[in-house]
DNA sequence: ATGGGTCATGTTCACGTAAACATCGTGCGA
DNA sequence: TCGCACGATGTTTACGTGAACATGACCCAT
C-alpha cells in the first residue's frame, strides 16, 4: 500500500480511501491511483484490515460433513449466497457428535476470524456443556423454536403432511414411515406431521421405524416392512432411504407402485431416473439459502439478533412409485 | 492479551510464548497465566497474528460447486483432512466458467486470507488471462500433469481401463462410451483410457457420446444408444449418468444385464441399491484428499514447489448391471 | 572470586490498515 | 473584502501479536 501511495504520489490514507470508495477523492486522483494498483498487482491485507475493523467478511459453516444431499445442497446453496454478499465461507466439520470433536469444532472456528457461525445440523449444539462464543451471531439452518437461535428451514412439517395425505387420497388405509436418526431435528419434524397427518385422518398409526438417512438402512427397514400385513404405502424419511426401502420390496416380489407405494424426500437428482421414478418432496434450497444469509449479515450489521424463524415451503413431486393401492388392499 | 499478562503478572510477550507453547517459560508461570487465559476466556487474535506471522492457517478451495457427487465427496474430505492438520477451509464457488466468474473468485480468495488454494476442477485454470497470485501454492485435485502444478487425483485412466476390460473379458465385442463434459480433465482421462484399451484389445472403437454428468444427459444419451445395433455394454463415466442410461434401456425394453451391460463411475452411496445395483469404480476421496492436503502443507511451510503428480488407484466394484452378453450378441 | 554462558522474562518495534483529527485551498455570501 | 464552510488530502495513532533484542539472575569452570 506505501508503495502504490508513493507511485502514485499520495498518502497511503488516499489509497485507502479509494479502496473502500470514499466519496472525498477527486476524480484524477482515485485513477492515478487506481492505475498504480494495478500495475503494481496490489491486494488489501485482509490481516492488517480485520485487525482494525474487527470484521472478517467470513461466515463460518458447521456440519457433520456433506455426506447427505440436503447437506451438500445447503452448504453448496449457502456458500454461493454468501458470495453474492461479498463474504466467504469457512467450513468446519463436525466428525461426530461427542463433546471433544464439537468443542474442537467450535475452538477452531472462533480461533479462526468469523464474523457468523452457520450451524447446518442443529443437534450440534445440543452437545452438553457447550459455551458458544458470547457474541458471534448463529443462524441454524435446522432445529427447534426451543434453541434460541434465529432458524430459517424447510416446512418440514408441511412436506411430510403432503407425502402423508397424497397416500391417503390415492385410497391407502395408512402409511407406514421410515423416520431419520432420532437426533435430527428436521427428521423428528418429519415424523410428527406424518404421525399428525394420519391422526387427523382417522387412519391407523403403524410402528415407526428408524434409518440413519443411507440407504443401507432402508433396505433394512423395507425388509421388515415387506414382513407386515397389509403394508401397501411407505413414506420414507429421505429418497436414500426410499431408494433402499425399493430395492428390498423388488426383492421380495412386491411391484412398485401396484403392491407397495414408495415416496422419499429431497428430490435427489437421481429420483426423476429410477425405475420407476421416485414420488418425492423438493426442498427450495437457493431460497432457505439466502435467507440464512440475509439473517445472518443483519446480526452482523445491526449487532441485533432477530428472534425470526422462516419456514420455506417445498413441493410434492408426484412421479411413478405411487398409485392407488391394490383393490385386495 | 493484555489483561491476561496484568491478571497474571508477567508480560504480554510472555503470555504469547505460553500461547504458542514455547520452551522457555517455568512451569509455575505457565500455570498462572493459563488460568488468567481460562478466567479471562482469552482467544488469540487471528487478525493479528496472521498480521505478524503472515500465515492464516487456512487453504482456500476453489470448485463449481457441490453439486457432483464427486466435488461432495472430494470437498468433504479435504475439509476434514485440513483440520486434521490444523487448518481450516475457505470455500469459493465459481458460479460459471466465464472470465469474469473465475477471476472474481479468485480475488475473493486471495483478498481472503489464504496459506495455498485447492483447485477442484481444473479446467476453471483454462480461463484466458488467469493471473494467479505468485507466491500461492496451489494443488489440484484433477488435471493434466501439462498445467505446472502439483496434482493429486485418482487414477481414472486405470479406473476405465478396468471398467473396459472388465466388460471385454465378459465377452462384449466393444463397448459404448458415454462421456463427462468435454472440458472435464477426468472426463477426458477416463475417455482416452476406454479408447486406448479397446484399441489394445483390437476392438472396434464406437462413436463416443457426451453428457454433462446429470442422469438427464445419461438419459438422452441412453435414447440414442437404444437404437444402435449391436449394442450390448456401456460404460458411462460416472453413476448418474449411468442411471440415465439404465431408464432409457429398460424403457426400450432392454433387460439389464441380460440385454445390456452397464457400468458407472464413483460409486455413489445409491449404486448398490439400485434394481439391478450398479458396477461402478470406486474412487478413495480420503486418500486423495490426504495427499493433497500434506502436498499443500510442505509447499506452504518449506516455500518450495514439488513437481509431484500422485494418483490413487480406484477399485472396481462388480454388481448385478454386468454379466456376459446375450448369445446372438 | 570472576567472567562467560544460560535461562526466564521484559521492552521495543513492525506488520498494513482505517479512524480520527489536522491542514490547506477554494469558493461563496455578507 | 473578509470570514467561514466545505472538500481534498495528509498526519498520527491504534488495532493485537510475535520477532528481535535487552536485562537480570544464577550457575559453573577457571
Amino acid at each position: 500500500m506505501a508503495d502504490v501511495a508513493a507511485m502514485a504520489g499520495v498518502s497511503s490514507q488516499t489509497v485507502s480511501r479509494v479502496v473502500n470508495n470514499r466519496s472525498n477523492v477527486e476524480e484524477e486522483t482515485r485513477q492515478r491511483v487506481l492505475s498504480a494498483m494495478r500495475v503494481l498487482g496490489y491486494r488489501p491485507n485482509t490481516a492488517a484490515r480485520a485487525l482494525v475493523t474487527g470484521q472478517f467478511r467470513t461466515l463460518g459453516l458447521i456440519s457433520f460433513g456433506l455426506g447427505s444431499f440436503g447437506n451438500a445442497r445447503t452448504v453448496d446453496a449457502v456458500t454461493k449466497a454468501a458470495q453474492r454478499a461479498g463474504y466467504t465461507v469457512n467450513m468446519i466439520a463436525v466428525e461426530s457428535q461427542t463433546e471433544r470433536a464439537v468443542h474442537e469444532a467450535f475452538d477452531q472456528l472462533t480461533v479462526q476470524a468469523v464474523d457468523g457461525i452457520v450451524v447446518v445440523e442443529a443437534q450440534i449444539l445440543d452437545t452438553p456443556a457447550l459455551r458458544l462464543p458470547p457474541d458471534v451471531p448463529v443462524v441454524m439452518a435446522d432445529g427447534d423454536v426451543s434453541l434460541r437461535h434465529p432458524m430459517v428451514d424447510t416446512d418440514q412439517a408441511l412436506g411430510a403432511r403432503l407425502v402423508t395425505r397424497h397416500l391417503l387420497d390415492l385410497g391407502h388405509k395408512t402409511v407406514w414411515h421410515v423416520a431419520g436418526p432420532e437426533d435430527s431435528y428436521a427428521a423428528r419434524r418429519r415424523a410428527e406431521s406424518w404421525h399428525a397427518t394420519l391422526k387427523e385422518a382417522d387412519a391407523a398409526v403403524p410402528q415407526m421405524l428408524f434409518g440413519d438417512w443411507s440407504a443401507a438402512s432402508g433396505y433394512e427397514a423395507g425388509r421388515v416392512l415387506a414382513r407386515r400385513p397389509g403394508m401397501t404405502a411407505v413414506f420414507a424419511a429421505n429418497d436414500q432411504m426410499a431408494l433402499g426401502v425399493m430395492r428390498a420390496m423388488i426383492q421380495a416380489g412386491r411391484r412398485i407402485p401396484e403392491d407397495v407405494s414408495i415416496v422419499g424426500f429431497d428430490d435427489i437428482d437421481e429420483s426423476a431416473y429410477l425405475s420407476p421414478s421416485l414420488t418425492t418432496v423438493r426442498q427450495d434450497f437457493d431460497v432457505v439459502a439466502e435467507r440464512i444469509v440475509s439473517l445472518m449479515i443483519d446480526q452482523i450489521e445491526t449487532g441485533t439478533a432477530p428472534a425470526a424463524t422462516a419456514f420455506v415451503a417445498p413441493q410434492l413431486i408426484v412421479r411413478e412409485s405411487t398409485s392407488a393401492p391394490p383393490p385386495t388392499g
